[in-house]
Formats: structure tokens, C-alpha cells, sequence
DNA sequence: GCATTGACGAAGG
DNA sequence: CCCTTCGCCAATG
């Protein structure tokens, strides 16, 4: 859309060559993704919040986007938007991949949108406490 | 090197 | 309740 000029500052560079070494905050990312228990469900603002970074939920998505080349799987269908959408199901290798395997694990999903969702949030801030 | 986009979120109308 | 705008940071063109 609009947004004015954003001057580009990296504070991290990391070269994307060697994929065995990736992004410290992308292995977060993907760390807390998989301490999600089955059958629960996290936002990306939630892990956000527990990296420090809540402003930046959407860094988390973009985190997201490499968990597909991530080694140890990772558990993206359980990780949603705020409203409990699936928003990134169009991401997986199927767009009825994440809500199939949220229904497998007991998820109900309809519309794309988690049902109950308050219930099916987990909060690592709060469950891993910190 | 600037402009645009994005698996988001909160606030405002 | 629905839609628009702004903010945030990184990646891409």
C-alpha cells in the first residue's frame, strides 16, 4: 500500500548460504512453534511477545516462511493470527494441508478460523513462563 | 539505495 | 461489526 520511505538498517547480516546455520531468530521462531502442545494453538504476536520482539509479529511470520526448509519439522499449522485464522495455510503444500492437520490433531477449524480459539490459544509467554 | 510487500496487530472511523 | 491506516522489520524488485 502507501508507507513512506523506510531507510533499510540490518542489524544482523547473516548469509543465507549454509543452510545448517540459519537465522538465530528464525530458530527461535521455530523452537517455540514446536513446544506448542498438540491439540493447541499460538499467534504470531504470542511468539512475538515471547521473543521480545511483539511489535514485530509480523518478523514472526516471515520466520514462518523458512520454517518450510526448517530440519525438524515444524508445527505451522498451529501457529495462526490473532483471530485464529488460517492465514497461512495458503503457504503449505496444500491450502487444506494446515487445516487437515489441525483437525487431525482435534483442532476444529471452519472457514479457516479456529473455533474456540481463546480456548486453543497457548501462550508460551505464559506457559513456558519465563 | 529507495519503493513495495508481507503467514501480523492494535487502533480508529 | 467491517474496513482502513499506521507501525515494525526484513526481504525483494
Amino acid at each position: 500500500m502507501k508507507k513512506a520511505a523506510k531507510p533499510k538498517k540490518a542489524k544482523e547480516q547473516i548469509p543465507l548460504k549454509d543452510k545448517s546455520k540459519e537465522y538465530s531468530f528464525f530458530e527461535d521462531v521455530w523452537s517455540v512453534a514446536r513446544q506448542v502442545p498438540k491439540g493447541r494453538v499460538t499467534s504470531y504476536g504470542a511468539i512475538a511477545n515471547y521473543l521480545g520482539t511483539k511489535l514485530s509479529a509480523r518478523m514472526v511470520g516471515w520466520a514462518m516462511n523458512g520454517a518450510s526448509k526448517a530440519k525438524p519439522k515444524v508445527p505451522a499449522q498451529r501457529v495462526v493470527n490473532r483471530n485464529g485464522m488460517l492465514s497461512g495455510k495458503m503457504h503449505f503444500e496444500t491450502p487444506t494441508r494446515m487445516q487437515e492437520l489441525l483437525a487431525k490433531e482435534g483442532v476444529r477449524v471452519e472457514k479457516d478460523k479456529v473455533i474456540d480459539f481463546e480456548k486453543r490459544f497457548w501462550d508460551p509467554l505464559k506457559e513456558l513462563g519465563l
